[in-house]
Parts: C-alpha cells; sequence; structure tokens
RNA sequence: GGAGAGGUGUCCGAGUGGUUUAAGGAGCACGCUUGGAAAGCGUGUGUAUUGUUAAAGGUACCGGGGGUUCGAAUCCCUUCCUCUCCGCCA
C-alpha cells in the first residue's frame, strides 16, 4: 500500500507516475484524500469527546472516594450523554477507516522512473542477453518426451496421486532437482545470504503483508478448517519474519534466502501454456530477499540482477533480462528485471527469475520500519526480493537444450552436486 | 483432543474496578561528579494518530477481537499463543 503521506504531499506526481501503468487513477486518488479528511474530522471530533469523559470519570472517582455521591451521581449525567455520543462516532470513524483503507488497497505501487512505458509483456524493454542457442537435430524432443524416455519425470503417475500439476520425479529427476536446490542455495551463501527453511503454510496477517491477500487470494490453495493458506512462494514466509519489527540503521542489509516448494491454483491456464513443466501447482524455488535502506535499494536490486544472472551463466542456459514495462509489471512492484530462458526444443523462451523493488509497498503493509540514526525517527525500509531461480523451467531448458543421441549433459558447475554428468 | 496455569513497556517484574498519567528494578542515552574510569547522583527513555513553524497538549494501545461500567491491565464472552499433566503420534 502507498502511505497517505505519499498520496497527501504528492497529489499531482503520484496520479501522474502512476499513468505508466496505462490507468488513470486520479479519481480514486482524490476520493483518498476527501475521505481521509473526513477521517481526520470524525477523529478529532472524537478524541475531544473522549478527553472530556476521561476527565468526567476521573472527577467522579475523586467525589466517590470524598463520599459526595450527590455531585458524582450528577456528573455521571453528562458521561452517559457521551458515551452514545462516542460510540456512535466510533462507528462512522471505523467505517470512514474501512473505506479508507479499501480505497488505498485498490492503487498499485508508484512505478520508478526508469520503467518503460507499454501495455504488455511485448513492450519490455531487453536490457541484455547472452549464451547461445543451441543447434538441435531434427529428431530434437520436447522436455515431456525426453523426461518420460530417460524416465525421469512421471506427470501421469501425478495425476493418479494428486491431479494435474503435482508430476513426480523419480531417479535422476528427482536427484537433479536435489542437486538445483543445493546448487543454489550454496551460491546464495556464498553472496551472503543466510539460509531459511520457513513454514509451508502461512496465516492471513502474513498472507496481507506481502500482498497476497485480499486481492490474489484465489492464487493460493487455502485450508479453511485452520484459516491457513499454502504459500505461493517463500517470499511471504521469509519477508513476513520481518513484519512488525523496526530495525537499526546498522541492520542493513538484511539478505535472507529459502528453499521451499511452492503452491499455485493457477486457475484459468489451460493447453499449450502448461504442458510438462511450464506451469504447475507445486513446484521447487529458491529465493533471495533483501531488506535494505531506501538509499541503497536500487544499488540492491542491481546487485541481485547480477547474482541471478550469475546463476544462469553457471548453468550454461541462453538467456535475456527484461525490464518489465508499465502495463505488465505487478501490483506490488515499482521495478522488476524478468529473467528467461530459451528452451530449445519448445522454441520458447520461459520466464524462470522475478527480481523486483517494492520500495516501502510491502513495508507499509508489513509494518517493518527502522529508526534513522540521526533523529531517531522510525522510517519505512525497502523490501526486495527474486527467485534464485525457480526450478521447473530451468529443468525443462535444461533437458531440451542438453539432449544428445547419448543422453542429456549435465551443465559443469551442477556436476558436483548431481554426482552423474549424464541423464541416459 | 482433554484438564490446569499463564500472556503487562527494550528486558525482568508489580498490579483483581477510580491520583496507574502502568510501581520497582535492569538496560540504554544525556548530564553532574572524576586526572581518567567505575560507583554515586540527576534527567530522559515505546508505537500510532492528531496538533504545531517547532512545541505543549489530546486520543488509542497491557496477545487479538467484542462486551459490562461514569471509569477496565483488572470483571465477562470469544479467539490466538506459551507452559505443565494426560491422550494420540512421525
Amino acid at each position: 500500500m502507498l502511505t497517505l503521506q505519499q498520496i497527501n504531499s504528492n497529489k499531482e506526481a503520484v496520479i501522474e507516475s502512476l499513468k505508466i501503468r496505462n490507468k488513470d487513477f486520479s479519481d480514486i486518488i482524490q476520493k483518498v484524500i476527501e475521505t481521509d479528511e473526513d477521517r481526520k474530522k470524525v477523529q478529532s471530533e472524537l478524541d475531544n469527546l473522549l478527553a472530556e469523559s476521561n476527565s468526567i470519570a476521573q472527577k467522579v472517582g475523586q467525589l466517590f472516594k470524598e463520599g459526595k455521591a450527590q455531585e458524582a451521581n450528577e456528573a455521571k449525567a453528562r458521561a452517559i450523554e457521551l458515551k452514545d455520543l462516542t460510540s456512535e462516532l466510533n462507528e462512522s470513524l471505523k467505517t470512514v477507516k474501512s473505506e479508507l483503507t479499501k480505497l488505498l488497497s485498490e492503487i498499485p505501487n508508484i512505478p520508478n522512473k526508469l520503467v518503460p512505458s507499454g501495455k504488455s509483456d511485448q513492450d519490455n524493454f531487453e536490457i541484455r542477453a547472452g549464451g547461445t542457442k543451441p543447434e538441435l537435430g531434427e529428431n530434437k524432443l520436447p522436455h515431456w518426451d525426453l523426461a518420460k524416455k530417460y524416465d525421469i519425470i512421471d506427470f501421469e503417475l501425478g495425476n493418479k496421486i494428486t491431479g494435474a500439476g503435482f508430476p513426480v520425479y523419480k531417479g535422476k529427476g528427482a536427484k537433479l532437482q536435489r542437486a538445483l536446490i543445493n546448487f543454489f542455495l550454496k551460491e546464495a551463501e556464498k553472496q551472503g545470504y543466510t539460509e531459511i527453511m520457513p513454514p509451508l503454510m502461512i496465516n492471513e496477517d502474513s498472507g496481507f503483508g506481502t500482498g497476497q491477500l485480499p486481492d490474489k487470494e484465489g492464487q493460493m490453495y487455502k485450508m479453511p478448517e485452520d484459516n491457513l493458506y499454502m504459500i505461493p512462494t517463500a517470499e511471504v514466509p521469509v519477508t513476513n519474519i520481518y513484519r512488525d519489527v523496526i530495525l537499526s540503521e546498522e541492520d542493513f542489509p538484511i539478505k535472507l534466502t529459502a528453499y521451499s516448494a511452492c503452491f499455485r491454483r493457477e486457475a484459468g491456464s489451460y493447453g499449450k501454456e502448461v504442458r510438462g513443466l511450464n506451469r504447475l501447482h507445486q513446484f521447487d524455488k529458491v529465493e533471495v530477499v533483501q531488506i535494505q535502506h531506501p538509499e541503497k535499494s536500487y544499488q540492491t536490486l542491481e546487485e541481485m540482477v547480477k547474482y541471478v544472472e550469475s546463476l544462469i551463466v553457471k548453468l550454461e542456459l541462453p538467456y535475456r533480462i527484461v525490464r518489465l514495462c508499465g502495463g505488465d509489471l505487478g501490483f506490488t512492484s515499482a521495478m522488476t528485471y524478468d529473467f528467461e530462458v530459451y528452451s530449445a526444443a519448445q522454441e520458447k523462451w520461459l520466464e524462470v527469475s522475478s527480481v523486483s523493488n517494492f520500495e516501502t509497498f510491502q513495508a507499509n503493509r508489513l509494518k517493518l520500519r527502522y529508526k534513522t540514526k540521526e533523529d531517531k525517527k522510525t522510517q519505512l525500509a525497502h523490501t526486495l526480493n527474486g527467485s534464485a531461480l525457480a526450478l521447473p523451467r530451468i529443468v525443462a531448458a535444461l533437458l531440451e537444450n542438453n539432449q544428445t543421441k547419448d543422453g542429456i549433459k549435465i551443465p559443469k558447475a551442477l556436476q558436483e552436486f548431481t554426482g552423474f554428468n549424464l541423464i541416459n
């Protein structure tokens, strides 16, 4: 959520910046400002009545103590009158506050100035690309066929046990998963990230903190009996470690990494898009999260981009990095880089990572703040995160790009983790 | 799942209806003292919101939500969490 301060003090600039998302928010922002005015009015009125009522209560106590029951009872009359007034005002305060929250939660994050304009992923701005697309022969196979040929991933078995989108990894397929997870965690550790193993279910407060709730409720699996949700990404439990926390400036940067299974309902997906490993209900991912001083967060974003890039380079996959345009930018993000690897048999670019700076947008919901050294004021911190990396599409590209007539070659960097260099 | 005990500020800890505007202690910050330090003494010490040039001041917050009362940390309801015992269990 944006803060009222952001909106009140820079109304025009906020409206202008949001235009890059191809939508006009001027009406809703105007409404926010008016509703906030109402809120202030109601609140100060209520506060005055409460102040009066407090002082009467104190006086009544005093009078009773002195044995002046008569006077005490007289004072009560006004207090009872005040009670009705305050409870009424309290109701309207609640109403106006929830109205305000509702309005605020409809406004997305303000895009960074570098975010290019555009409507869809067609308009994303390519930052750079690397690696080389392999030359595969005529009998190249897509990864779902390779998975079957070498018996390493069984999609039908997953259907039987759970349903579509829950594949079963077998033998070298399972080992490859584990190797990738270990490789990613090890690289993250080298970069100074502290490893976290988080809960895979979260409560409502956590879902709200990182912005999944209430808007994206349909995206998560829910356990209604216990009012918990399966995590769609480790970002949620890991970032929520710092919900309701006040840091000091020396604590920055906070660097955390976590492997977790991720669960997504992906309602409405169909067809070619979901074939094989392209889109799953359960998948594995290593996430990196940073909490940073506002002045350093963009420097950190670039650092994270370089880090994710280095992983893909080590896996020897052809890739490109794009900066998302306004139309494609996520609701909570101020700036996002997407990473795509080329999957040579499908002849498709697959998104394998998304690295974002949320600035104070999540921190405001999380109440994640820090105290400045100088004047000891509390201010919102910046949060960032990125996939490093999501496994299934990496696996798809590895299988397809490295297929040979002898089997599938494992990239060098991964071999110490797999313990083999060929799937055959 | 059953029975019981708890949840108070940065920490420890008192507080079962009215100067609690949360005692006391520790920690921390600043000042005094000192050649310097320790001890000692003094002052201050949360979050949010409102207000103001700035302040003073107001309001809310004693796990969360609701209620009783002129008045709630304190009484009632509800919910979450922690601990002890029992049951079940990888």
